[in-house]
DNA sequence: GCCGTTTTCGGCCCGACTGTTTTCAGTCG
């Protein structure tokens, strides 16, 4: 069992508790170290291994016991009767924003409701107001919060589906009969939220696919087995559909099945018009002969019938993340070679054939992170500690963003605490030698637009991310004129997760994102692509429309734990869908220059 | 349920906002 399936089986059981009406502290205990197991790097099956699970922060006698029956049976017998007890829908209803566990409770016990559905009809024949507590916003809440779950059901975040994705594709390779293995389809594109994982195999007949897929501990159940498709639903209830094709046919499969369905129509309405076939692009699967009789008769736009293929020269053979043979099939129709975060009809035929292809930012240019927490508000490690795990990663720079004094919940820092953590940094800065720590800080957008600190405190910070972390249900224009007033301060280099979004959990604030960028490109302010999975924030489209007004973005990962600032590669893959390039992105640039873009720096100088 | 250069018991992040209310409980970050 791997971590995160065991950092979900921990959060179940927290929920469970809470809504059974255990005391808090358990409840958080068991959250905790969900969190933990989330950001081990180590596997928590090797640490079981040599009896070392209650190393893990969080993690005592009790759930180590626990943890250790979930890794050698891949069950709970504790889970189950919370299970037995507490009906499941109930857990559901606790991602409704505005419902908690004492709602769900009085909900459940005075109406008999245990399901969505249930929930839903109640809330629309307005019973829920004939609760104690309870009343008209809540009935509304409820309904605006199930409207929301719906349009995320049955996904989940690429931060789940990826590195799961990654795991079949590891258990696929070691199954005799198998050639080769892609993981395609949404994850493939970097999408932010993912229905179902796409795997592609390359089989020799007589394989054992089936039989051990159908066996692999991730495995909930087989929704379906036919002999060139599996089908499965994972314990973290993620689809997958496993396709299974002769190696002739695996280049044009990995390339049908990473789509997206816009991209290949394109791709297909661009042969037509060149007077070419599927076929003599290589594209001779079923799937693909099927999909081109559906395009056939639909016009294109701005390309003359049997316009002569330019043969471009510079393309290389093989790109970097493509899958062998892919390339070519660009090729024949006189295109470079398209990569898959790109293949969502938003234009990139267009731009390939204009050779304006962006050349796309990779993890490998990144050059230091610049929203990170440590000890001193709610992050889990030292100053000493996250600089070392950057140094690894190869950064030469990084900031230390603490929260500002008024988000108590997560410890923010008083001014003497500020004081004190910047003599920590200029201290550790006289010892390293490669890696240069900056001193920042998270400053809280209050409520009244005004910022958590005074101007004389934020100008001698090294960077400033400003954010919003409360106030989230206030109107458009409240909102917005908060934002502004941030993006106008002269002390505010970054504007931090910018929409306050969290994937499948919780709507963005009232936010204009286009005047945001307007505002930020006005104000030479930095907009953040916040890499943490759970936020994505800014997001893809929102990315690319800054880039076109020349804002410069900032990918960082927010990291609490130094663990998590491998997230970094999901903030790329953001920017890669917003076509960013390395040039767009001001952490791939070199410190002197980053830090002379700062707006504290820039005024300073008068430009 | 975890944890301990104050503690093996008694702490554990706490204050603001909001909805449902006549004085506060629930929810959130």
């Amino acid at each position: 069992m791997t971590n995160l399936e065991l950092a979900w089986a921990l959060t179940e059981m927290g929920d469970l508790l809470e809504l059974k009406g255990e005391e808090p502290f358990k409840v958080r205990a068991y959250h905790r170290a969900a969190r933990a197991l989330e950001n081990l790097e180590e596997e928590a099956a090797s640490l079981y291994a040599r009896g070392a699970l209650e190393e893990i922060p969080g993690v005592g006698k009790n759930l180590a016991k626990k943890i250790a029956e979930l890794l050698t049976t891949g069950r709970s017998t504790f889970l189950e009767n919370l299970r037995r007890e507490i009906p499941p829908g109930l857990r559901e209803m606790l991602a409704i924003p505005g419902l908690g566990c004492r709602s769900v409770r009085q909900i459940h016990q005075g109406l008999g409701i245990t399901t969505l559905e249930e929930l839903e009809r109640a809330a629309r024949e307005k019973r829920i107001r004939t609760l104690p507590g309870l009343g008209s916003k809540t009935e509304l809440a409820i309904l605006q919060g199930i409207e929301m779950l719906k349009e995320v059901r049955e996904q989940v975040p690429l931060g789940i589906a990826r590195p799961l994705a990654l795991l079949f594709q590891d258990q696929l390779l070691n199954i005799p009969g198998v050639e080769k293995v892609a993981v395609a389809g949404s994850v493939r594109r970097g999408c932010e939220m993912v229905g179902d994982i796409d795997l592609v195999v390359a089989v020799r007949p007589g394989n054992q696919v089936a039989e051990v897929m159908g066996h692999c501990p991730q495995v909930k159940e087989v929704l379906a087995r036919e002999p060139d498709r599996l089908s499965l639903r994972t314990v973290l209830g993620v689809k997958v559909e496993i396709i299974m094709v002769p190696p002739g046919e695996f280049a044009a499969t990995v390339f049908y099945a990473t789509g997206s369905k816009g991209h290949r129509k394109g791709l297909l309405r661009l042969a037509l018009a060149r007077g070419l076939k599927a076929a003599d692009i290589g594209l001779i699967t079923p799937r693909w002969l099927a999909e081109e009789e559906a395009v056939k008769g639909e016009a294109v736009p701005g390309l003359e019938k049997g316009e002569e293929i330019r043969e471009n020269r510079e393309i290389e053979a093989e790109p970097a993340g493509s899958i062998a043979g892919e390339a070519a099939f660009y090729h024949r129709l006189g295109l470079p070679y398209i990569v898959p975060e790109l293949r969502e009809d938003r234009g990139e035929i267009e731009a390939a054939l204009k050779g304006e292809l962006p050349r796309l930012i990779t993890v490998e240019d990144i050059r230091g992170d610049l929203h990170m927490h440590s000890r001193y508000s709610d992050g889990v490690e030292t100053i000493a500690a996250t600089a070392a795990a950057a140094r690894r990663r190869g950064y030469r720079y990084l900031a230390i963003t603490d929260h500002s004094r008024s988000l108590v919940v997560a410890r923010g820092l008083s001014v003497e605490q500020v004081k004190a953590q910047r003599e920590e940094i200029a201290r550790l800065n006289d010892e390293l030698e490669d890696i240069t720590i900056l001193a920042g800080i998270e400053v809280d957008i209050l409520a009244d637009g005004s910022l958590d600190y005074e101007d004389e405190i934020l100008k001698e910070f090294d960077l400033v991310i400003a954010s919003v972390h409360t106030g989230f249900r206030q109107e458009e224009g409240q909102i917005m004129a908060r934002l502004e007033a941030a993006l106008r301060h002269p002390y505010v280099d970054i504007l931090g997760h910018p929409t306050g979004r969290m994937l499948g959990r919780r709507r963005p604030y009232a936010v204009d994102v286009a005047r945001i960028i307007e505002l930020a490109a006005e104000t030479g302010t930095i907009l953040e692509i916040n890499a943490s999975p759970d936020r994505l924030d800014l997001n893809d489209t929102a990315v690319r429309l800054a880039k076109e007004y020349g804002v410069s973005i900032a990918i960082n990962t927010d990291a609490h734990d130094p663990g998590r600032l491998a997230d970094m590669e999901y903030g790329v893959l953001t920017a890669r869908r917003g076509w960013l390039e390395p040039e767009n992105v001001v952490n791939t640039w070199g410190l002197e220059r980053l830090l002379a873009r700062l707006k504290r720096n820039r005024e300073k100088g008068g430009k």
